[in-house]
This record gives C-alpha cells, sequence and structure tokens, in this order.
DNA sequence: TCCAGATGTTTTAAGTCTAAAATGTTTAGG
DNA sequence: CCTAAACATTTTAGACTTAAAACATCTGGA
C-alpha cells in the first residue's frame, strides 16, 4: 500500500528517536570530554575552561580581537565576555584599550605573561586531546570531521530557518 | 632515514592538529544545537534546558531515581542536583520523598503535572532535532553513531587511565 | 556492640552563563 | 547640522555549575 499525496500532506508522527539518539550521543561525547578537559586544567594548572578557550582565541589574534568577536567567535553572551575578560586582566592575563578610532570598542590581547603561559598550557593539552581520541584511526577523525562538518552545517541552516 | 628505539623513546613533538581540530569541531556543533534547543525551549515553553533534561532522565524513571542517580546520569555534581530539584519541588513539576529503606537517600519522580508538561514538551522538541539534523541521510547518522561510540570508550579509557 | 570508613546529600564560595535593559558612541539620512 | 537607528559594551537579576567541606546515615568488621 502506498501513500497519495494528500496522506503525504498531513503531519504524520514520524519517528525521530534515531536523530534523538545521536543527539544524546554526541552531547555525552561532547560532556565528556569537556569534563576531562576541565579537570586536568584545573589539577594542572589551575585555570578554568573558559579562561583557556578565552586566551585560546586570543592567541589566534596577535593584534587582539574586540569584544563581539570574542563573544561571536566563541558563541557565548556579550556579557559572559565582560566579565571573564575582566577577571583575566585583573590577574595580568590580558590587556584592554579602548579602540582609538571607535570609542565603543574595547581591544583585548594577550600580555607577555599570558601567552607564556597560554603556550605552556596549550602544548600540554594537545596531549590530552591525543591520548582523549587514541583510538580513533586516521581515517576515523577524516571521516567524523567530515560529518560533523554536514551536523554543523544543517543545524546553522535550521538556526537561520527559525530566525527568519 | 630511521627512527632508532632510542629515538623514539623521546617524546617527539608529534602533531596532533587533526585531532585538536576535531575536537573544535565537536565542541562547535554541540553548542550550536545546545543553544538552538535552548533557545526554542524558553520561547516555547519558558523552561531551562537543564530543567528539561532532568525530566527527561526521570520520564524513563516511573518508580523515581535518587539524586546520586540522576548526577551520575546527566554528568553533573551532586550539588547542581540538588538545587534543580529544590527549583521543580517548588514549581510542582516533581516530588522529593526520603527512602524508606534508607534515611540518607532522596528519591525524586515526576508529578502528574510534570510528565504532563514533560511529554507536551518532549513531542516538539523531537521535531527540533529532526529538523537540525535534517540534513543528513540515515546512513550519515548510523556511521556517526557509530564514530561516536568509538570515541566515547576511547574519551572513557583516557579517564580511567588518569584516575589510575 | 561500636566505630571507622563508605555513601548520599546539602551547603558554601566562587565562577560561568543568559536574556534583557541600560549606557555610551557612531553613522546616515533628512 | 540633527537625530533616529545601529552598534559595542556593561549592568542587572537570576539560574546553573563546580569543587570542596560539612553533615547525616549506613555497614561491616573487631
Amino acid at each position: 500500500m502506498t501513500l497519495d499525496s494528500e496522506t503525504k500532506a498531513v503531519e504524520l508522527p514520524e519517528d525521530h528517536a534515531e536523530e534523538l539518539r545521536l543527539w544524546l550521543r554526541l552531547l555525552t561525547c561532547t560532556t565528556l570530554i569537556e569534563g576531562e578537559i576541565r579537570s586536568r586544567l584545573r589539577e594542572r594548572f589551575d585555570v578554568t575552561l573558559p579562561r583557556f578557550d578565552l586566551m585560546a582565541q586570543l592567541d589566534k589574534a596577535p593584534d587582539g580581537m574586540t569584544l563581539s568577536d570574542v563573544s561571536k567567535r566563541m558563541m557565548v553572551s556579550n556579557g559572559n565576555v565582560t566579565g571573564l575578560v575582566e577577571r583575566l586582566v585583573e590577574s595580568g592575563h590580558l590587556d584592554r584599550r579602548t579602540s582609538e578610532t571607535d570609542r565603543r570598542v574595547q581591544v583585548i590581547r594577550l600580555t607577555k605573561l599570558g601567552r607564556a603561559e597560554f603556550r605552556k598550557m596549550a602544548a600540554e593539552h594537545e596531549t590530552w586531546i591525543a591520548d582523549i581520541f587514541g583510538d580513533l584511526t586516521e581515517k576515523d577523525v577524516r571521516e567524523l570531521m567530515r560529518l560533523l562538518a554536514k551536523t554543523k552545517g544543517s543545524a546553522q541552516k535550521a538556526v537561520q530557518r527559525r530566525q527568519d
């Protein structure tokens, strides 16, 4: 028996259990790894994950970034960045100054201390990641990269659709 | 030129850039999707993601769960669960009682109201997930499930190794 | 029986996070 | 030039989160 077009048009209670399971597994993986990285950063360097992430963004931008840039890159709210930056300026890891061409804009960058400390943490961090993903073959990694790229694209389109 | 065993024993600065990129992509995907779900839950049902997640755990356990169980399943700290449960009991979605056989233990379960509201949210939630993962073929989903299972196993072993 | 350790939960202190409102600054159109 | 809209950031209020300490209860030997 086949479905005619009218039947198709009705919103059938389709089964999306597989996608749901996929989402839960994706979330579990990320939570597990994120927790492990968080633990190791705390244990080894007494630093929090958000601070490490912020410093990682700045390490890639020698000329500094605006708070908005950081906010977009890290996918967190503006207000969140304000507080995070404040604490890292306080501890001497970041330098913050008002842009000379636009007084609304704050430009932040790593201080010498901040960069030195980040580089040390980043080197070790990379070995942790290698350890955590150690069972995956090169092919697994390539395949995951491809499928996650596709997932990201699909999710971005869904976000876009909702915002219209 | 080949490396002799002594050279191999030294910790060569191996390149794990691919694994690092994989981790960042995994994190981006999860953050993106999590943010979208969070937005929709707030917009549509005025509920937070942690509350929804907690209710999802309880929906699967008609006889209730202990706080420890919930904490392990959700992979969050004990103290976190205490506060989350408190607010959901307050709003009438959860029922909390001390175990009759072990007075240390708190057993929580969904109230009638909690279950009804959760079921409504869950039905819609499933369609959001289907939308978000909409570009993936059945094969993509299967393949991602397989690779993420492998990733989870690899990460769990790394966690285990560190805790020894 | 007693009590030392194990287990389950709560509390505490500090940090992270969001959405929304408020503040300050720039830009473009009239 | 003026001013409304756009933009960048900060502030606010409340929720979530963790690690560690404190508290309560249970359990298994001596």
